[in-house]
DNA sequence: GTGAAAGCGCTAACAC
DNA sequence: GTGTTAGCGCTTTCAC
């Protein structure tokens, strides 16, 4: 069923069928009702959405590229609390939300066809490394498009934090305390899905941006607190989920030389710490301090409460949205916007037992 | 930048270039190159997704439409649950998720327009009003649908659990533990936004099947065991969070004619109700026992760890995902699927304190 | 208020 | 391997 076929139906011209559904006020109430009548009896249902998009040269729909598969980011409370925020806006822009599959093989390298293929006005484009092909593809195109935490590309509006500051300040945090062996847990630092001990040389050649800065920002409290951070073991994870965080915990947490202190770049890897440490007879804080990153709600709730640096996921995801839907109304928003985190302390961190 | 212009570019045929993209075996190699190259050099990313969508009458997209502002389901862990298990199959099969916007005005009342507009092949139906036009909207466009929990519709490809029977094992369980006074906090019946004790009548006329279906459940258990139904008060919410779980047992609780057990519809405004209660002196489960239902990670980490129906929310969303890809396929898959479920029970119940 | 013409960018079917 | 033809369903522009 199509436009031109309801015109026949009712003599007149697919112009005016077309004005019945989008321009009431171009044509007389009565015709537009025999237009609608024949319309219902012959099962036509309004005008084709892709017909439409392909005239008026828009889709009203945004793409969300993630980083991971999409699957992995409806496990991700960050990531759902963000999409909250931005679905608030796009909803309210009547803007449909796309999420973008790009499944990538077992290798891990995400289709950047999937980018290519999307048919959207608009990009969100969620944690990428600065070298994946998926975000050249999307960003290739010339869409509008909001980069979120990273990579900070050039051209490309950013919403993210000041990792590096933000993770200063949580490492000063125990430092305060009187810590001296530390211990980092860090989610990927490049997209080959390594694990273990990161020297380094890899945590400056880091692909991701975040993993970049919040090292950098432990290292600058270290330092500055007069600790060599040459000593301190960064355990990278491929990704950033508690049983990584669990594992890691393994691997730094044996009994020679163990740190009186971790710092981790999310709370789900610092929680499966603390899983971990629990389970291994160690007690955190009096044994080990465990700081996160991101205070997800299970944060709040866990035992012990963790501490970690607050921020705003859902917010960002406004903020985001808001950026893409004025680049789209061609009105000129903030083309970079930085939101506030600060330290939570909650019961995660103490005193270190023996000063 | 389009196909054509390519094509002259490059001195060959547009559906040359075409298969350049879309099928590289009918080509040659070397012709393949020029094509990429002229491609690259003028900024031309690959055919446009519309009009090949136009063409090939497909979308790869799946449309999710969702009984409530869009931003409420990624507040709704069951329903983030579910959109995991969906997009992991959907992702698997190269389909993009388009999450449809309706947004509604004040009253509620969503979009219908919003299903007539969305370019996708399918549609997965979360959990609608039988009478909800955005439901009628899009099952009139006669794609590839199913539907979630609700409503039955003659048709329409479904799944779900089996709320009755879930809703009375659930019921029978404090009925078993010795509790007699007992009191029902229930979601929206219909869509109207009411609040306040439900009489029999807006109980048996309630537009939402999955309410029905419980608290028929929870009258056939009560009854049962000898228990007057219409003596148990059930405390309808316009919604499903905390807040409303709250002001349920704010009313529900008061110190005259307590009730012994809350049967709650779902798990948030069970967690809300042992919220108020312990907050106002009341514990749980020695003076009132919770039973909730979903079965929610929160649940298990509560305090007290509440007592609910588990119900499997990403396999629920897995399933969907595979009856409606094997629509779109044309392969016949299985036209409803019915998920199993067990009652928890944890913390938030236990005998009454006099019997 | 209504309509005619044109074309958005692409690919199926079929030739050669 | 490569090209031709045709048309997917719609709406912009402009005329009446």
């Amino acid at each position: 069923m199509t436009l031109t076929r309801i015109a026949e139906e009712v003599g007149v011209s697919a112009m005016t069928v077309s004005n019945a559904y989008n321009r009431p006020d171009q044509l007389s109430e009565a015709l537009r009702e025999r237009i609608f009548e024949a319309a219902t009896k012959l099962g036509y249902h309004g005008p084709d959405p892709v017909g439409r998009s392909l005239r008026r040269q828009r889709t009203d729909v945004v793409g969300v590229l993630y980083s991971n598969p999409l699957s992995y980011a409806f496990g991700d409370a960050a990531a759902v609390s963000f999409l909250r925020g931005l679905s608030s806006v796009t909803e309210e822009a009547d803007l449909g939300l796309l999420l973008v599959p790009a499944a990538g093989g077992a290798s891990g390298e995400r289709d950047p066809r999937a980018a290519a293929q999307a048919a959207v006005d608009g990009f969100v484009i969620y944690s990428m490394s600065d070298e994946e092909p998926l975000l050249r593809a999307a960003l290739g195109r010339r869409l509008p498009a909001v980069v979120i935490d990273q990579p900070l590309t050039e051209g490309a509006p950013f919403v993210g934090i000041d990792d590096e500051a933000a993770a200063r300040t949580s490492a000063e945090h125990p430092l305060h305390l009187g810590h001296e062996r530390f211990a980092v847990v860090s989610f990927a630092l490049s997209p080959d899905g390594r694990e273990g001990i990161a020297d380094l040389d890899r945590q400056e050649r880091a692909a991701f941006r975040v993993s970049r800065l919040r090292l950098r920002g432990y290292r600058a409290a270290l330092e500055g607190a007069g600790l060599p951070w040459s000593e301190v073991p960064v355990y990278e994870c491929p990704g950033s989920d508690k049983e990584l965080g669990r594992r890691a915990a393994g691997a730094l947490l044996s009994p020679e030389h163990r740190p009186t202190a971790v710092l981790a770049l999310s709370d789900q890897l610092a929680l499966g710490v603390v899983e971990w440490a629990t389970a291994h007879g160690i007690s955190v804080p009096e044994d080990v301090s465990v700081v996160g990153f991101d205070d997800v709600p299970e944060a709040a709730v866990a035992d012990p409460p963790l501490t970690t640096v607050h921020q705003d996921h859902a917010e960002k995801g406004l903020l985001a949205g808001r950026m893409l839907v004025s680049q789209l109304r061609e009105e000129d928003g903030p083309s970079a916007g930085s939101l506030a985190t600060r330290l939570v302390v909650r019961g995660s961190t103490s005193p270190p037992r023996e000063r």
